[in-house]
DNA sequence: TTGTTTTCATACTAACCAGTCTAGCACTTG
DNA sequence: CAAGTGCTAGACTGGTTAGTATGAAAACAA
């Protein structure tokens, strides 16, 4: 998988990474509560590092945002998701991958990324594409193949319904958090959770039966 | 339903409200393809009009953007969605939301708005706020009392099945068009909507037998 | 016509910002 | 110690922006 930024690398030095961790600390904090139209003069300051420094690592702007969104993709796909969840049976499979794709609402970084990239997405059109090819595409291919492989349950287009529970799932985390909605409609999410499992186990069995 | 905007009206003739109505659209054009970090310069040329114009009709930058919102927020909100459609059968009905919902993919406005209202609800929640409450929670309301009073249908958690369904819907905008995932990972849209419902009748069959 | 209101074009302000430059400081290595 | 390298603080350039000011041209009303 290439890389999208185009940073120099000054330095292969210790001391020149551990700058450069710094300025990507200091970009995370400072572009993912102000957005793309956070300074660069911010940015270093929050990292507590000339800003000249931040110039030496990193091209320009754009650069330091697409290594940022880079960054922060890696990170939150290693996170939760091991392989071993597919050998649950399906009711806790189901359960299990809603909990954790839910758990990220308490997340500032995770809900703060996932405005910046939609926010965004029309000035950077590429990074929403990674977004989609490395966290959406794969995690829903996983979905649709455990449904497939899976014989408790059967459906005609599996594919289709990993993006139904999918998406029913990330647009709570949109509309809870992002969009502030947990005031005006608030739901536990384990009610959602409830909801999504029963949905998709009793049409799993009765699609099963009509066949 | 009260309104954001404070503008000031400073004419109640009919070539005030005319000059009023060019400056939003020139503001919807701008505003919707460069979002809120758009110059006001770039509004006023756009709209034909003066700057000077737009600051006797509007106090500052953010009041013309809130009027614009509460406006576009209207507009999405009569279209569509009959009262008739409560009388339609379940099938034909979840197909019926689920087809007017989906229709919106092709709506330039919506799409930009959808993401414009994502993308500033850091900087704005009182938009995303405003936008939950006319226009995600009516919606979820009306899908919720039909599950609840049809009986072909018998969900344990109606309100919840009705943000399931909203959600993969809503979902379905965001990852295809606003992320661009329509290259990456195609669907057709009657794929989608027949799966959901689908979906929602096994289930909600099912569910009505173990009850 | 005369007086009032609105719009127009333009120029101006004060602030902000991306990116560059300079000159000196600090650390490391030979 | 000496040379090299990266870091720092700050100033600077050229450009943009929100919002204001001005003075004249229209549009309208009496």
């Amino acid at each position: 998988m290439k890389t999208i930024s185009d940073e120099q690398k000054p330095s292969l030095s210790p001391r020149g990474a551990e700058k450069r961790e710094k300025i990507l600390e200091g970009a995370l904090r400072v572009f993912l509560a102000q957005g793309y139209s956070a300074s660069m003069d911010a940015i270093a300051a929050e990292a507590g590092v000339a800003k000249q420094t931040v110039y030496s690592h990193f091209k320009d702007k754009h650069s330091l945002f697409s290594a940022l969104i880079d960054r922060l993709l890696d990170h939150f796909l290693t996170a939760g998701m091991t392989q071993e969840i597919l050998l649950l049976d399906a009711p806790s499979f189901i359960r299990k991958v809603a909990q954790i794709s839910l758990s990220r609402m308490d997340d500032w970084e995770y809900v703060s990324l996932l405005r910046l990239i939609i926010g965004e997405s029309g000035r950077f059109p590429e990074l929403s594409e990674l977004y989609v090819a490395r966290m959406v595409k794969p995690g829903i291919q996983k979905l649709a193949d455990y449904l497939r492989a899976n014989d408790q349950l059967r459906f005609s287009d599996p594919d289709a319904v990993a993006r139904i529970i999918h998406g029913s799932l990330i647009n709570f985390v949109i509309s809870q958090e992002i969009m502030h909605g947990k005031h005006a409609m608030p739901m536990p999410r384990e009610r959602m959770i409830n909801s999504i499992v029963d949905l998709v186990l009793f049409a799993g069995e009765a699609s099963k039966q009509a066949s």
